[in-house]
DNA sequence: TATATTTTGGACGGAACGGTTCAAAATGGG
DNA sequence: CCCATTTTGAACCGTTCCGTCCAAAATATA
């Protein structure tokens, strides 16, 4: 039989996608990609094709691990709103370690590139809408334990709570200190109620 | 004396905003930018330095122009929520028409280039702060008008209502349509309340 | 060992890029 | 007309970039 692969392919991706998450797409170059990745660039162009597609795939990876850590945060045993509490302190705490001020992905993507490139558009898209949904459950669930009104469409309340992160998240990447963040964050919560 | 400058200074520095505005930054040739404000290279080195002067230049002509038109809204004879909501709206109208789709130029900016070019970053920052303070005038306001409950600390919901519209914005660049982001502005302004 | 496949590194091409320089043309006031 | 200044276009440099290609080395199975 033939030599089998060297390098996993799935870990190759996500180095690629903090490479691209970074420095953005148009700053990096293939140099970047295969150091990250530890690969030449020979074997980056026989199994993915080329820098473009490289980057369509890293939104999908992104899409795939960050849907389901928030699943699995929504399965923990407390109740959903502390849960989504939680999730926003983390982003929150995030933005504070200076190696990790890099907001989500989705959002980099969808700044820099959504609207000239329809392809990357289309994933990120796609991947807001499962971080809404991933919201969605976590919305009516808090309603059923009666932390969050029902009079509140929860699609609508999914939605609010996806663009809030995203906004945060920006305000993050310009201003340094977390207790500004962390007032948006409260504020964000009260709204719930 | 000698041959007077034949092209206004500022309005070049709006057509090259327009252009980093809708390509970003590194995406940008110095030709899209010549072509933009319709000079020479040579005239553009003289006059303003290289390609990253000319960038710091326009986020802080961006400054100028975006906060003096909040100001200018916030001493509309109206009650300052509807000022607000009327902000929002227009913000999430631009976000469909096909060739208005940039979102706000400092959140363009934060995103693509402010953890990694402090000069810029620092511009921005100021940038977000004083659209800050024009929010935050609007708030006082609103609160001495019985429209905002009095229990919120103003400074905290103006900076509330700065990452909500980034937020909002950052989700007009992935979803095309107007109605999920009405939904999101309508959630934002029952916050005030 | 023979075979099939992966991996590597380097060389290469062609293009685009930012930035510099210069000479010539254009311009308007004295 | 003369002079100071602006503007232009083009040439040029060195760098970086993406992508292609290939031959050699590495590796696991039969």
């Amino acid at each position: 039989m033939a030599r089998p692969k060297e390098f996993d392919v799935e870990e190759a991706l996500g180095s690629a996608m903090n490479v691209f998450w970074s420095n953005g797409y148009k700053a990096t170059s293939l140099g970047d990609l295969t150091g990250a990745m530890g690969i030449s660039k020979s074997s980056m162009y026989e199994t993915f094709g080329s820098k473009h597609d490289l980057f369509l795939a890293t939104i999908e990876h992104y899409t795939r691990t960050v849907t389901t850590q928030i699943s699995g945060a929504a399965h923990i045993d407390a109740p959903a709103v502390k849960v989504i509490r939680a999730l926003f302190h983390r982003a929150v705490q995030r933005m504070a370690e200076p190696n990790s001020r890099r907001g989500c992905y989705l959002n980099n993507c969808a700044v820099e590139v959504s609207v000239r490139d329809s392809e990357a558009g289309a994933r990120v898209e796609n991947g807001l809408d499962l971080m809404e949904e991933a919201f969605y459950s976590l919305v009516e669930r808090g309603q059923r334990e009666g932390d969050i009104a029902a009079h509140h469409d929860p699609r609508s309340m999914a939605r609010f709570l996806v663009s809030s992160l995203n906004g945060i998240l920006v305000m993050g990447k310009a201003h340094a200190g977390t207790e500004k963040l962390n007032d948006v964050v409260d504020i964000t919560m009260n709204a719930l109620a």
